[in-house]
DNA sequence: CTGAAAGCGCTAACAA
DNA sequence: TTGTTAGCGCTTTCAG
């Protein structure tokens, strides 16, 4: 049984309001009363029970976090930021990773309601109109990381900024026959693939290039489908010269492809992904870096100004995109 | 403010009791009192506060899971498998992620001492004799997942056993010429290397070749070192057919300079990793499969037979290890 | 500067 | 089957 604050109250024959005030750096206290408690304290090995004081204060001083499957390098990096963000407070991280749309719905419901965090980070899960409803009104306040909607606080970037730079850099370098290998448009869970599909559409098209039908793949994010969907593209009678994948695990599928296939990167065949994962480094792989890390850091501090009422909801967060560019793409060989 | 037990006991016109065995399930309930009450609960749109339930019961359900950086997908992998068994339980997760080892003492010595979490899961940090006897005598039970202490409980595998499977694999396929390339030996983070450097050079001697002590190099474990490591190796004058990785990034370094420097594989060179992260996969790397995922969730399993007092503590729990021959291993061209 | 006492919202024992 | 009440360990008035 751990000692309570009434035993080193005993202890240290003070009232537990005194202990408390030494506990809480309380100015007023006598030097030489709180030397007799922290006496008390250490002899008893005390520590205070954040149980009580969270049911005392109302503050539970953590920080509920919500983010899809850990499986992807993406959000494992921006949970990383948050991670690092919280660790020069006194808060506490509570992960609620979800799998599913059940589930996502489930936490959205609950999380809000439980007065079991003082703040909520949602990560890369855009909520429907009820949820941020549900969010907005709940007394613990909510900020969305890569995921916008218009009652609620985001950190975003500008998906259709990112698929346009990337669109215009391969134009520029020479390239029209440009691919674009995407995650499901029509997903809930990341609306961002289909702005960044409109940005390179609409700068393909500005530059006076028809949008080829072929050159539009989609299917799930991951790096074996992003091989399958590359190999049919990669086998079209005309094939592209440049690929923009819709993010980096897609590009590295690509570039599995294009070695399984004997096609040399970038001379044959330019890539360009979309995140800034460590591996596109180690790959070399020229990408638009958005700051991943960084979100979960500013996502943080966004849910601190909102819990000190420094601003209030709504509010959006614009993070900085970068095209990075590295040795997946050049010119193509044969120039207009 | 959120309607408390009071507020849905007074709008039913039971006492708080009454409510408080309805939110319980207690079955000495009428139906028709447990209706009025649930529509109090409804109209008030109550949900208990948890941390006033947690005072009260003395449990906190949430699990307390130390691990160090996120930035390294095998401890992401086993986070996983941890996330996914608390899943299905009523626990959540409480992360705590360490950096450097002043980090992890501060948090040994906190976690095990607040009652904030009712368990503690310990992955790949390894404690002092200090830190596991303060685990030890804490009144939340901890489990260590990829580390081993005499006094605690443990899920673990044989990297003896690990290191010399390798190798014996590699000289079944005719290699002698075996290089060893490791995390620091020496590190408070991985004795496990050391282990599996140990099963490497017994099994090398006891085959009747001599350990040679320019084939053995050793860094940080990340993928850039590794890149540097297999450099050295693959440029001295008699380089090594065969490099045994001490984890899977480490291996897909010596992937990175061997296609740089032209060096086929598994053709002219042998690669093969340990751990089994996804990318092995992907990559088609030879490797040890540790199941990562699956140490998470034994770890849970482990620390709830614990909090249910099934046992005792201390307790070793070995997973299996197995040898993923995939694309990167072949017998050397020169075959003795 | 300090002690006493009233909660925080809930559970659980005890009566009824 | 129910209501009442005494805590759980802490913070925070309010007197003194």
């Amino acid at each position: 049984m751990p000692a309570t604050i009434r035993d080193v109250a005993k202890l240290a024959s003070v009232g537990v309001g005194t202990v408390s005030r030494v506990l809480n750096d309380s100015l007023s206290v006598s030097d030489e009363t709180r030397q007799r408690v922290l006496a008390a304290m250490d002899e008893l090995d005390y520590s205070p029970n954040p149980i009580a004081r969270q049911l005392s204060t109302g503050r539970t001083l953590t920080i509920g976090v919500l983010l899809p499957h850990l499986t992807m390098p993406s959000y494992v990096e921006r949970l990383s930021g948050v991670q690092q963000a919280l660790l020069e407070t006194e808060y506490d991280l509570v992960l609620f990773s979800v799998e599913n749309p059940t589930q996502r719905d489930a936490f959205f419901d609950n999380i809000s309601q439980t007065s079991r965090v003082d703040g909520i980070l949602v990560v890369s899960l855009p909520p429907t109109d009820r949820q941020a409803a549900r969010l907005a009104s709940s007394s613990a306040p909510a900020v969305l990381v890569d995921a916008y909607h218009p009652d609620l606080c985001c950190v975003i970037t500008d998906d259709i900024k990112g698929g346009s730079l990337v669109t215009k850099y391969l134009l520029d370098l020479g390239h029209h026959k440009i691919a674009y290998l995407s995650d499901f448009l029509e997903t809930p869970f990341h609306p961002s693939m289909r702005y960044r599909y409109q940005g390179y559409r609409d700068t393909l098209e500005k530059a006076g290039f028809d949008f080829i039908p072929e050159y539009f793949v989609e299917g799930h994010n991951d790096r074996s489908t992003a091989r399958q969907l590359a190999r049919q593209l990669l086998t079209l009678p005309d094939p592209p010269s440049a690929i923009f994948a819709g993010c980096d695990i897609q590009a590295i599928g690509v570039l599995d492809t294009a070695r399984e296939m004997g096609i040399r990167v970038p001379q044959d065949l330019s890539v360009i992904g979309y995140d800034g994962i460590r591996d596109a480094e180690y790959l070399n792989l020229t990408t638009i870096e958005q700051h991943l890390f960084e979100s979960g850091v500013q996502g943080v501090r966004l849910l601190f100004d909102l819990l000190e009422k420094n601003i209030e909801a709504p509010c959006q967060k614009y993070l900085p995109i970068d095209l990075v560019v590295r040795g997946t793409t050049a010119p193509p060989i044969h120039v207009i």
